[in-house]
DNA sequence: GGGACGATGTAT
DNA sequence: TACATCGTCCCT
């Protein structure tokens, strides 16, 4: 399994959200590999989106998407859950909100949500900053994605009319592991 | 040093 | 529809 180039990730943010989708998302630890094909994303375009955690300026949790391309950000949210996204640059970045299982998840592990696809690979804040063209953590190629749905995006009402409204969520609309 | 507030998930 | 649970950020 080969990892994508960190280049991957320096392109406009809505093109990587989309890009994204059918890609594998790919963790070893120990020997041990957990790879979730990637079925939804969502678009947080940077400092100017109200949805975006750059909006509030850039901070120490915050700076790594001011950062290079193509590497990890992962926070913690409600004290409990832990959500992934990819960098790409400009304070922007993609949160990866859905994977379908494709090796390694436990029994009953599931991927359908972005705190649940982490807990289920075993991904948390120690991974927060990490390239991810390299191990223990990197995107690689996958199957294409037939049909490509959007919506609004979940949760972001606090950001207002205008940015709580518009399409930035993406997902393949043909798969049975998208959240709900 | 304190308090408000989530890019959620699960149970009722 | 309630609520668990805690890091981050901003205020004092």
């Amino acid at each position: 399994m080969k990892p994508l180039p960190l280049e991957f990730a320096a392109r406009d943010t809505v093109e990587v959200a989309k890009d994204l989708l059918g890609r594998l998302l790919v963790h070893r630890r120990d020997r041990r590999l957990t790879v979730g094909r990637i079925v939804e994303t969502e678009a947080y375009l940077g400092p100017h989106d109200l949805a975006c955690h750059s909006s509030k300026g850039r901070t120490r949790r915050t700076e790594v998407m001011f950062g290079e391309p193509g590497h990890a950000y992962v926070y913690l949210i409600y004290g409990m859950y832990h959500c992934v996204n990819v960098v790409t640059g400009g304070g922007a970045a993609v949160l990866i909100r859905a994977v379908e299982p494709v090796e390694g998840f436990g029994a009953g592990g599931r991927g359908d949500g972005p705190g649940r696809l982490t807990k289920a690979m075993g991904l948390d804040r120690t991974h927060d900053g990490l390239p991810l063209d390299r191990a223990p953590l990197f995107l690689a190629e996958g199957a294409a994605v037939r049909r490509i749905g959007s919506s609004a995006r979940i949760g972001v009402d606090y950001a207002g009319p205008v940015w709580s409204r518009r399409r930035l969520r993406f997902f393949d609309a043909t798969s049975e592991h998208v959240s709900r």
